[in-house]
DNA sequence: GCCGTTTTCGGCCCGACTGTTTTCAGTCG
């Protein structure tokens, strides 16, 4: 699959027209193809193959051209005459949050050729207020950006960290010498950010496996590390680390790499007590080697049941296991439907109706059609009318789709004074109301936290969506008081999100679990605005089994009459 | 550069917030 790629560069392009200060609608033209190319569901070759490009919403003649040039030469001739006339590392400096072209540019005519850490050290020295436009705030956000951007050094969204482990893993079980191979490390726990891809194989030919793996599309580097392990990189830069175990010590491997450090050792001196030993040669009880089929065996030679992979963070499993109070976690499967889902009505890429055929395709009972309301204006949000007017096209739906349900929802603007974007007269004929922060991001924690307080105690809102706003690696969460926010949903028995998207993961698995704690439900949404993405759906179900959640814990695990029952059991509570 | 119940040109996403400024430019969602 060369989608990712494709998309990858037809987003520089468009990054690249940008600083050379392009016709803008030129530029969006090719923003808007890199993205319908990245959420493209088919194969880009097997579209080019049957002369379709031109059917992707966005790709025209011009840049159907461009694709099939890649995919015939590696190469993109206009691309790469783009790349000669603008310094690499203006590219970089407008990734940063809050640096846009100009800002750019002013940083690199006075400093030209200066890169992140240059820019860092000068920003540090307070050379950057200097510099004619940008003052102490500029340079203040800059190093926060910096700080956001390269801090963590090199961190993965589960979203791309699980996907590369997962061509990997698919092409090291199609190496005939691979006897097994699975993922590991925090991938396999479900991490929201991932620094590198662990993976244990066992095959009867190791310089073979490193072999062919040079030779794979996605690696760029391999590099042997000793007789154990060699290291790679894919094409995307994220390191590699693939581990060799033999077949009898496979399952010990595989544990030990899973992780985490601090649950292997709370399980390595819970297993002292046993007279035990865990490595990775083996699991010793008494001193004799335990027989393993799997790990569970690893957990009941220790008197435990099964942990499951996502709640091995050390963050009190081995005790609840112990006590046999480990909760019975969510499955994939147990999503019947999603209450969070955009279409061509607001800014969604995809017609109710391609939505809806997704979300039946899925097996679901049920979606919230939920598009942004009217302040939100870049996303085409709805007025009042519009929004009547989307429930006819729903109505129509709702007779050809049933028994499946659609409900007619809204992702409700809390504006910057903490009121909603509508009033209680066109809230309260919704089936569901979702409610959430997409303006006013740098209030201060007081402001932001009334601003949420308030969309709670509003009777007709049931969900807060993303209720941080944090979006991974470029945006830190607002500043709020999470306890005063728990403690008033709670109260108003008002559902928070599980933003599903790998870019959000929004609550995060620690702020999941302490909502669960205080007995507030949890609805898994995708957010989705393209019809691929509510596949996205994974990454929440992940971010809620890390959060030792529960099926009774999530509202869209409920059937559909339950769910309905459940929603206007909250209106009635809402009636005067 | 794309798109069209508007068919080959003319329109396409705009308003709020922030920070640097003295009246507005740049960035973002």
């Amino acid at each position: 699959m060369k989608n990712l790629e494709i998309a990858l560069l037809l987003g520089e392009i468009a990054d690249l027209l940008e600083i050379k200060g392009e016709n803008q609608f030129k530029i969006r033209a090719y923003r808007r193809a890199s993205r319908a190319v990245k959420y493209l569901k088919e194969n880009i070759e097997d579209l080019k193959e049957k002369g379709s490009l031109t059917k992707i919403p966005g790709v025209g003649k011009g840049i159907a051209a461009k694709i099939e040039e890649y995919l015939d030469t590696g190469e993109i001739k206009y691309y790469t005459e783009l790349k000669k006339e603008v310094h690499p590392e203006l590219l970089n400096l407008i990734r940063l949050p809050g640096v846009g072209i100009k800002t750019a540019k002013i940083i690199h005519e006075h400093f030209p050729g200066i890169d992140i850490e240059l820019l860092k050290k000068y920003a540090e020295e307070g050379k950057i207020r200097a510099l004619p436009g940008l003052g102490p705030k500029t340079e203040q956000n800059l190093l926060r950006g910096i700080d956001l951007m390269y801090g963590e050094r090199e961190k993965y969204s589960i979203g791309i960290a699980k996907t590369s482990a997962e061509i990997i893993l698919d092409f090291l079980n199609s190496i005939s010498e691979v006897e097994r191979a699975e993922i590991a490390g925090s991938v396999r726990r479900g991490k929201d950010l991932v620094g590198d891809l662990d993976l244990v194989i066992s095959a009867k030919n190791y310089q073979e496996v490193v072999y062919y793996f040079e030779k794979h599309p996605h690696i760029q580097r391999v590099e042997k590390i000793g007789d154990q392990r060699f290291k790679a990189a894919t094409w995307l830069g994220i390191k590699v680390d693939i581990e060799f175990a033999d077949e009898d010590n496979f399952i010990e491997t595989l544990y030990i790499s899973t992780g985490s450090e601090e649950h292997i050792q709370q399980v390595k001196k819970l297993a002292e007590g046993f007279k035990g030993q865990i490595t990775k040669n083996g699991i010793f009880i008494n001193g004799s080697k335990i027989f393993l089929e799997g790990e569970k065996d690893i957990f009941s030679a220790l008197g435990l049941p099964y942990i499951e992979p996502e709640l091995r963070e050390g963050r009190g499993e081995v005790e609840a296991a112990k006590k046999g109070r480990l909760p019975l976690l969510v499955k994939l499967n147990d999503i019947k439907g999603d209450l969070q889902v955009h279409s061509t009505w607001s800014d969604g890429m995809n017609s109710i109706e391609e939505m809806v055929q997704e979300a039946v395709a899925m097996g679901y009972s049920y979606i919230a059609i939920t598009d942004h309301s009217k302040s939100l204006g870049i996303a085409n949000g709805l007025s009042e009318k519009r929004l009547m007017e989307q429930w006819e096209e729903i109505e129509k739906l709702r007779e050809k789709y049933a028994p499946f349900k659609i409900l007619r929802g809204i992702e409700v603007d809390i504006l910057s004074d903490g009121r909603l974007d509508f009033d209680e007269e066109v809230l309260k004929n919704l089936d569901l109301v979702i409610a959430s922060i997409h303006s006013g991001f740098k209030q201060d924690r007081e402001t932001i936290t009334k601003r949420i307080i308030s969309a709670l105690e509003n009777p007709y809102v049931d969900i807060i969506a993303h209720p941080t706003g944090r979006i991974l690696g470029k945006r830190p969460p607002y500043d709020f008081d999470f306890e005063r926010v728990l403690e008033k949903a709670a109260e108003t028995n008002t559902v928070l999100e599980i933003n599903a998207s790998p870019d959000r993961l929004d609550l995060d698995d620690e702020q999941a679990r302490a909502a669960k704690e205080m007995g507030i439900k949890i609805a898994v949404n995708t957010d989705a605005h393209e019809r691929s993405c509510l596949n996205d759906i994974q990454y929440g179900v992940i971010t809620a089994r890390r959060a030792w959640l529960q099926k009774e814990d999530i509202i869209n695990c409920m059937e559909p009459d339950e769910l309905l029952n459940f929603l206007a059991e909250r209106k009635k509570g809402a009636m005067p």
